[in-house]
DNA sequence: GTTATACCTGACAACGTTGTCTACTGACAA
DNA sequence: TTGTCAGTAGACAACGTTGTCAGGTATAAC
């Protein structure tokens, strides 16, 4: 900037005016600034700024995600990044991999590097320690997964209504042996998912059977193990509800290894590419992700320009996509 | 710091030392200091150390994508903040939509945040912008696609002989009206793909016939209507090598429609989750883009870390993964 | 010609750190 | 006791900016 100054014979402090588009310099002299800026090469150092401003912000946020390669976090982040870039913020991203003490660490990185928000889907089981970092001034927005022994904003998806709307519908069918396969149970999602098969269970007077739920199942090969185990019981259930992609995925390997997939009605929550290519195509519980980053994003800008309200809880719906897999009658 | 310094009844540079980990301390007044900072809920301001540190590290680099949500962008991503978080890096990502334009403007917003370090996989035409960024002691990997006028680092996957390998596979099946559907030929890729297309027909002693070729279909639908007409045509080719993704999805979807998902055979470019699961499974040339993402990483801090040396060339190889689709005789 | 009024411009300090250099402390040998 | 030497601690400036405020310069009105 100095030399910017030197090289338009103009003091440092115009040159920083004419960078940042302040009033109060001449168009003419604000031209000679800028042919001064390109000639020398000079690049706005925006962290500097940012430590000298009174406002001190970065224009960059945290986003902490499961798997930043996984679709559903993948497609947070796309529609983050969508709403950020309007604003000329730019996104820190970071995987924890369902660990919580990654978390803490990410956050931390985050905040030593003063970000102006947080977006953050949990892994850990104790948020209090964000208390540091809310007092700091930084905003914080939870989404997929609510936030433990911490208050603050939250999108999140009905899960429980979601897979009750799957029971339902394969209730509807005439299926009463219906079982489930769901992920970790510390996963307050999972959770979430298998109180809503229970619950919606009960509603129908079908009493759960525990030999047809198999939980606590995480990735594609324990979904497969445990769906083989379910199929060559004694009496296996006439349909089953995955409670998660990966899931999903196993529980539909194993029916077409069996040959059970046009027999044995299948629904899964979250939709998966391609799902509607299979025979049959798999009906799902879709989530819509796109739009729960939007909204948490939203809401995050919102804090940040100043909102002070209580925290929200915003709760997007589930819609259900039927492609055959959950028509299949028992 | 101050505040620390006070509470601990030091000087700010001792704090500074025992935050740094700087020998010098001894371990009785490093406790008290650690102490001070757990009591005031002190948080290292790693943007002002930045400013200050005489290499100006940020300890964060810049990643830029065609698309954060696109799998194979995100696989890249997943594998570089991995290589990232071990060296103790945060991650920008940025997604550009093949618009140069928006490259631009991402590489200047990581530059304004001074990172130490751009992975770029490329939508623009012309990077000798990043001359600048260069002389400012940016390292700089192109991943992908190859840069133009720019002299860079690259971790490219071989396309055309990717494509050569499809193509040979179905001619041994014993094709000879071979369809090609290709991406823009604006990207580097899809370019280099098509060549291979056209290299292995002219090994094979095949005329290429033009009107077994469709080239710039950007996205599923434009795929779909594309094999449509292909496969409507007077002389319907026998065989179809899709050049993308998003174009073996098309062109699978309507051999289905059409009902010769068992008659016509299909290769695609990459990888696609559930390919597997199809019927026919749809055979591929798959890319390693976690190796892709690795090599890419590992190449970039070597250059943080001070490689001068002139810039390297490295090929991924890609690998046929045969599961059906490519197998089915004329 | 003088003064008032806008409007521009620049000197200086400060943001939260760390590099440099000086000064202090205590131990040990002479 | 004094001198030397590590080893440790602190004062100060500086990194590249921007906020504050004082000062300068046209222009217009008297």
């Amino acid at each position: 900037m100095r030399e910017v100054a030197a090289a338009a014979r103009v003091s440092i402090k115009t040159v920083s005016r004419v960078v940042n588009g302040e009033p109060g310099v001449t168009p003419r002299l604000a031209e000679r600034v800028s042919a001064a800026v390109e000639r020398v090469g000079y690049r706005h150092n925006l962290t500097a700024s940012s430590l000298r401003r009174t406002d001190g912000r970065s224009s960059s946020i945290g986003v902490v995600l499961e798997d930043v390669s996984n679709p559903f976090s993948s497609a947070l982040h796309r529609a983050i990044e969508d709403v950020a870039v309007e604003r000329g913020f730019l996104v820190f991203a970071g995987s924890c991999d369902e660990d919580g003490n990654r978390e803490r660490r990410l956050v931390s990185a985050f905040a030593s590097r003063r970000v102006d928000g947080l977006i953050v889907q949990p892994s850990s089981e104790d948020h209090s320690y964000l208390v540091a970092e809310r007092k700091a001034g930084t905003a914080i927005v939870f989404v997929d997964r609510p936030p433990a022994f911490f208050d603050a904003d939250t999108v999140l998806t009905d899960n429980a209504a979601g897979v009750r709307l799957g029971v339902q519908h394969l209730v509807a069918n005439g299926h009463r042996r219906i079982g489930y396969l769901g992920d970790l149970r510390t996963i307050a999602t999972a959770a979430e998912r298998c109180r809503g098969y229970v619950e919606e269970m009960a509603a129908q007077r079908i009493d759960v059977n525990q030999r047809l739920v198999r939980l606590d199942l995480r990735g594609i090969e324990k979904a497969e193990a445990a769906t083989t185990e379910l199929l060559g019981s004694e009496e296996p259930p006439t349909a089953l509800f995955a409670g998660q992609n990966m899931i999903t995925i196993g529980a539909f390997r194993v029916l077409r290894r069996l040959g059970l997939h046009r027999r044995i009605a299948l629904i899964g929550f979250d939709d998966i590419l391609l799902a509607d290519l299979l025979e049959p195509g798999i009906t799902v519980i879709a989530q819509d992700p796109a739009l729960i980053g939007r909204t948490a994003a939203d809401m995050l800008f919102r804090r940040i320009d100043g909102d002070r309200s209580s925290s929200e809880h915003l709760i997007v719906p589930t819609r259900m996509i039927t492609r055959g897999s959950g028509e299949i009658p028992p």
